[in-house]
RNA sequence: GGAGAGGUGGCAGAGUGGCCGAAUGCGCCGGCUUGCUAAGCCGGUGAGUCCUUUUUGGGCUCCGAGGGUUCGACUCCCUCCCUCUCCGCCA
């Protein structure tokens, strides 16, 4: 969330932040809610005060008094309570509104309603001309017999899909190879749990808002399964106060993500496209709080993914995500986005947000910087690899005429050296 | 799942109704002492928020979280979360 102070001096900048994220947000009720809870807080401490006061001096009184100025006392306290009850129902109704108050966004973000708005940055290789009639990744892995999805239809419905053999294989090898880049960039491996308290979610801006979207366990737990490492790897530290000299942290995790894809009816139904769980190799800073280094850091975590698609030769374009298409919670986000051949185009695969401190406000993630002052942290973070998208752009873009695929030479350490999975099929 | 113990500042740890935002020790910061280091001595050292303000300052809140009892709660009661020990169950 954003500071309320900042809020209050700056409402101009955030009303506009808020349009061009196209989010409506009432800022006059939340500023007259601000002002209310102000005025009713300098009563309830004057009221307080005084309280304290007459309690102490009740301690001090002459044993025979006591009864008497207790009942006295007794009387005030319906007045500081009826107060206080106002106060807590107005800051409540504050920081419900405040939780929903986007970030504001980059100057260089593009205005625009949705992703064909989005403006390339960057374009890296040359889609593939094939000299024969490529398939697409279902076509193609079902002929290898590697990818089930009708039976993961009756298992757990639909966009769900059963990896099966050399597929399965491939997917562990590109969260690996995924991983090992990172941890060898200094990166700290971790691995945590995918299901969270709701605190986590909300902590990270994914509620309130998105609701929708998360798998929730029932009353018995009211726990959530994450829809990516980020919520629970950014707030790993949430409520503490870091030392600046332990910062940045870089931190890197491999976790099955959950997605409920509501609301999706319809799109892109076939494969491996849009499903409800994969495999994702997540990347995640936590700095100071200074947005020249966030900038700096978002630039390098960008590059830590182009790198990973440019060994695995595969050709992307990185997006500068515009307004309307970014979330509440972003500063700024670039999405990169891979060739995949059967839909003439590319697709998003990677996503790479800085938030400043709007996460760790809500996570009250601070550090003590060296000159000793308090302050919230900066976060980012972005995908290192994707499993099921990652799969697509693989089988895709590495087939050959004869239905084999082409190991990317990164990949194959981890698939026991081989050069080619599958048989000729074709 | 059953039984028990416990959650206090960066850490350890006292505090069982007012004298406690909190002893003491360690750590950390500043200073003194000092050939250097160590030791020693002196002082300082939680977070949030509001009011006032050039500064100085003052109020309120926070001892796992939330609620309750009381004139007054770290201390008593209730609910929840978490940790530890034993038993059971399971991998």
């Amino acid at each position: 969330m954003l500071d309320l102070k900042f809020i209050r001096a700056n409402p101009d900048a955030v009303r506009a932040g808020a349009a061009k994220k196209r989010i409506a947000v009432d800022l006059a009720k939340l500023l007259d809610l601000d002002r209310q809870a102000r005025e009713l807080s300098v009563r309830v401490d004057a009221l307080r005060a005084q309280q304290n006061e007459s309690s102490q001096a009740i301690g001090k009184a002459p044993p025979a008094e006591r009864a008497r100025l207790a009942a006295e006392q007794k009387q005030k306290k319906a007045e500081l309570k009826e107060e206080e009850d106002r106060k807590a129902a107005i800051t409540a109704e504050l920081k419900e509104l405040l939780l929903r108050v986007p970030n504001v966004p980059a100057e260089d973000v593009p205005e625009g309603k949705d992703d064909s708005d989005n403006l390339e940055v960057k374009r890296w290789g040359e889609p593939r001309r094939f000299d024969f009639e490529p398939l697409d990744h279902v076509a193609l892995a079902e002929a290898q017999g590697w990818l089930d999805i009708d039976r993961a239809a009756r298992l757990s419905g639909s966009r769900n899909y059963v990896l099966r053999g050399d597929l399965s294989l491939l997917e562990g090898a590109v969260m690996r190879f995924a991983l090992d880049r990172m941890v060898a960039k200094g990166f700290v491996p971790l691995t945590v749990p995918t299901l969270v308290r709701s605190e986590a979610m909300v902590g990270t801006g994914y509620f309130p808002g998105g609701e929708e979207q998360a798998y929730r366990c029932d009353a018995r737990d009211d726990l959530v399964l994450v829809g990516t490492a980020e919520v629970p790897v950014t707030s790993l530290h949430a409520g503490e106060i870091l030392a600046e000299k332990d910062l940045p942290l870089r931190y890197v995790a491999l976790s099955a993500c959950y997605r409920r894809e509501a609301g999706t009816y319809g799109k892109d139904t076939r494969g491996l496209f849009r499903v409800h769980q994969f495999q994702k190799v997540e990347q995640v800073v936590i700095d100071v709080s200074d947005p020249g280094k966030s900038l700096a850091h978002h630039g390098e975590i960008v590059a830590n993914a182009e790198e990973v698609l440019a060994a695995l030769e595969l050709p992307y374009r990185v997006v500068n995500v515009c307004g309307g298409d970014l979330g509440a919670p972003q500063v700024q986000k670039f999405d990169i986005e891979t060739w995949m051949p059967s839909r003439g185009g590319y697709g998003e695969t990677h996503s790479a947000s800085r938030f400043h401190d709007y996460q760790a406000r809500r996570l009250n993630l601070r550090y003590r910087g060296t000159d000793g002052v308090v302050r919230f942290c900066h976060t980012l973070n972005n995908t290192v690899a994707a499993s099921a998208r990652m799969l697509i752009a693989l089988l895709e873009n590495h087939q050959r005429g004869d239905g084999t695929l082409w190991v990317p030479p990164p990949l194959r350490v981890y698939l026991c050296g081989r050069e080619t999975l599958g048989r000729p099929v074709r």
